[in-house]
DNA sequence: AAACTAGCCAACCGCGATTAG
DNA sequence: TCTAATCGCGGTTGGCTAGTT
């Protein structure tokens, strides 16, 4: 029973790839398009195991790929990011467009802890590193000392009452600067973080995009999910008024002003609007 | 110039979740 | 419903390169 093996592991290449077979992989692809991993090598006349040739395709060979070094942009949203969802390379690559995760991940490892440590922060916990050691007390002193909780523990869509002010401060680590500004509480939201994770790059799919603007003059009429990639698994219609109707993260709209720009999204099962990470002050 | 060290990164490994049969 | 393969992910490794002694 069961499926018949992915490949003859006997006659599999490992190691470096050569020239020659990232030719092949890719001619294939461009001309078959990506998946079925397993019947891939031996379509493409590759003697590589599918889950080696789909990694090469993915952390090397993608057109879509950035190359180069990472920007302090990056820089800061890997950290934020990771302080938000610890090792999911995987879901902040999906908001750094042009990067893998592996990529992501050798940075981090290689660049970004080191960077941390150095500014008495723990990577792991993004917190000062004295305070890491000690133990935790109650979860309401985690509610106002957590800078993570403490960002989400307000609303976005509230009104400022005061513009962010505050320093960079490294032994602070990601030290929201909204603790100076008065924001009503929202308890308990972050507490317990819904860590079904709906995240996806800020980015818009440029095909989709002009797809989009054709259809409809604007690239107003996009519904969350498409606009922020933010799919929850479900196939997207997004150019269709139901699509946009569904969209249950909308805030508020009237059908005949249906603007994703407008609305918010579910961002760790938070409601939110368009969460800027560039209020985020860190290092 | 040779030996050693540290940093980098592509690729492998192993595991859990999903899916085909 | 069960079994085994596939897929995708995170952790780890090994080889290459650059810098230092």
């Amino acid at each position: 029973m069961g499926r018949s093996p992915c490949c003859e592991k006997d006659h599999t290449n490992k190691g470096a790839w050569t020239k020659e077979e990232d030719d092949k992989l890719v001619s294939y692809i461009k001309s078959h398009g990506e998946g079925c991993w397993r019947s891939l090598p031996r379509s493409a006349g590759l003697l590589r195991c599918g889950k080696s040739c789909r990694l090469r395709w993915i952390n090397y060979l993608r057109p879509d790929l950035k190359r180069g070094n990472f920007t302090l942009e990056e820089d800061d949203l890997i950290i934020k990011l990771h302080s938000l969802l610890g090792n999911k390379w995987s879901l902040i690559a999906t908001r750094l467009p042009g990067r893998t995760d592996n990529e992501i991940k050798n940075y981090w490892n290689t660049h970004v802890k080191r960077k941390l440590l150095r500014g008495g922060i723990d990577p792991t916990t993004h917190r000062p590193i004295n305070e890491s050691k000690a133990p935790r007390d109650s979860p309401k002193s985690r509610e106002t000392e957590d800078p993570i909780v403490k960002f989400f523990s307000f609303s976005p869509q509230m009104e400022k009452k005061e513009s962010f002010g505050g320093e960079r401060n490294y032994q602070e680590g990601l030290i929201c600067k909204k603790e100076r500004v008065e924001y009503p509480v929202v308890e308990e939201k972050c507490l317990d973080l819904n860590l079904e994770l709906r995240i996806s790059p800020p980015w818009q799919d440029q095909q989709h995009h002009d797809e989009t603007k054709l259809r409809f003059g604007t690239e107003k009429y996009r519904c969350n999910a498409c606009r922020f990639g933010v799919g929850n698994g479900k196939e997207c219609s997004c150019s269709d008024v139901k699509c946009q109707i569904e969209d249950s993260t909308s805030s508020s709209y009237s059908s005949s002003d249906i603007s994703c720009s407008v609305v918010g999204y579910d961002f760790l099962g938070l409601n939110t609007s368009v969460l800027d990470f560039s209020s985020l002050e860190m290092i």
